[in-house]
DNA sequence: TATGAATGAGGCTTCATTCAT
DNA sequence: AATGAATGAAGCCTCATTCAT
């Protein structure tokens, strides 16, 4: 690994541990074993590295968005398949997504990705809804807020997950709870 | 007003403002225009700060909840008027919530006081979803993970409206979205 | 007893407790249950109080060499009285020499202070050695620095006994170890 | 010199000539001519400023102490050698023997050190004593206690050295008055 | 006399950033 | 590219002292 990455990914696993302040050019240099100096030759300041973090994040969403695209207009992709998806990308980018949630409220730089990120998944699920409406699953609802509404949900649920683990996982019946709300009494499950 | 009034709602203002870190006991003294000193008269540390406000806030939601238990009691208590209470309380203090959903990340102290908050909400909505059931207007939902859902779709928007209020507002579908989800399709609207 | 004598007393167990600088003007007002303000109705400043308490310890132990000097003058005085004496004053004021030992280092008040104290007690044993060679039950010794060596030696054990209570007593030893030293080999016992 | 040798050659310094409390960490490094945050990258704090000196006095006098037991053992260290040495050592390091006089009542890492201190320094003049009384130039004295005695007496005259420079050296006549008291009556001068 | 809130200078410590090697 | 010592601004907090009541 080139010692940029390393340390982008020793960053990436301090701050989703410890957050964003105390995670401090010293015990960067140290937990990825190189010399504080080296940290700036590969980046700007301490911000920098976030916003690297932020940046790759946001590519990696973008490729889920856009295979999810693919499968949808091929017809393949049921909501299950959909937040079946997402959990996945939860599970497998925990410390970014923790990084998001947990440094929005205090750097702009986050609160802009993250608005980014609301977005694309509110894009991608109303156009979803848009499929099923097409195809008669789905009940005649608004499709922006709803779209919201579903990303809203989901942010929520990865949130709880990744701070109050302890909470039982609900995401099953939120799935149901959303199935109710927006599938046409005819459509079998 | 007293010096721990002024001290505590100046300091509300700014943590909610620019975060916790960013406020920093000169700027408080300077905004407040006392002096550093003067802070610690009243409080023990700046974390101390923050804990005041948090429990504040706590007595202030437990007195909606039980204003909102003793209205449900009386059969007086619609879901609207329930989520309409909390959206009025939301406006009210939006300031505390701020910090509340801005600090649990990096604070011990605010991660159990959210911990605290989500419960009550929980509790407060499952026991309406119970009431309702009993009256027959309310689908069999499985109770605790359904209140958990009202919970977190509600934390969503407070989040939302909070920290990206460009964005449109959705409550009025999001309530939409949970009565077609949970109301039996006898009951009226 | 008045609130100045309050202070004195406070402070001095205080001083000799926590040291100088750990006490406090907050703590000791604090410990005598009187404002911090009050203090500074009775003395003008922090250092001021020590000055007090080195005043009254200074005059306590004049007064024990007056008594001891008008005893010796009637010849009712020996080596033992003398020395008893001074261990008795040690035991009764055993705050103030931890005060005076604890602070020559670092006040000069307390400095000048201490270098009276050796002064009285080395001419005062001086004096006592006078007697003694003018009665020939001690030796010709030379009077002045014999003086100071028991005034220091008299010093280290109170140090020890004060600072390391774990320390085996070994007064009795010390006055043996002198009457070796300065008594006539015919002088009985 | 090494920055970190800087440092605690100024500290000490400092430290002996206005008192722990007053060396502050900026004159500290105002003095050193280097700023603040340097102390820190090579010290944890300024207690370890302390520390760090007074362990190596530890290692000096310890030093001294096997010198002279070696000596001891080859029978070549008179009494007069072995105060000789003490003295010597007294001149050659002034400025930590005021550090541990200085600050053994308000810190407790020096108190430690300083009962180390002296009971090096009894163990020391015990063995001597054993050595002489072996010989038969020595009187049958209680050894444990008669060490201290002299420990004591040689501290009470370092404390004077230092701190009382003006009141003239006795440290001749205190050597004298320990041989009349430790002699033999048959041992030669 | 007494109070106690307020002051503000100054203490110790941290940390992002720079720079000579 | 990499190092790591050095920087200095800024952070939190303490405390002797003052002053309006």
């Amino acid at each position: 690994m080139s010692t940029k990455d390393l340390i982008l990914s020793t960053a990436k696993d301090m701050i989703s541990e410890v957050g964003f302040h105390k995670m401090t050019t010293a015990n960067l240099a140290k937990r990825a074993d190189i010399s504080e100096g080296t940290i700036y030759r590969h980046f700007e300041s301490k911000e920098d590295i976030l916003q690297h973090i932020l940046d790759t994040f946001d590519e990696k969403y973008q490729a889920l968005v856009e295979n999810c695209r693919t499968r949808m207009d091929k017809g393949t992709l049921s909501l299950e398949d959909l937040l079946g998806s997402h959990f996945a990308f939860l599970d497998a980018n925990a410390a970014d997504i923790k990084i998001v949630l947990g440094t929005y409220s205090i750097q702009d730089v986050t609160r802009r990705s993250m608005a980014r990120f609301i977005e694309r998944m509110r894009a991608l699920f109303e156009d979803h809804l848009e499929h099923g409406q097409q195809q008669g699953t789905l009940l005649e609802v608004p499709l922006r807020p709803t779209g919201l509404i579903l990303a809203n949900m989901f942010f929520g649920i990865m949130r709880i997950k990744l701070y109050w683990p302890e909470i039982d996982d609900f995401s099953t019946e939120a799935v149901e709870f959303c199935r109710r709300s927006l599938m046409s009494p005819g459509a079998g499950k």
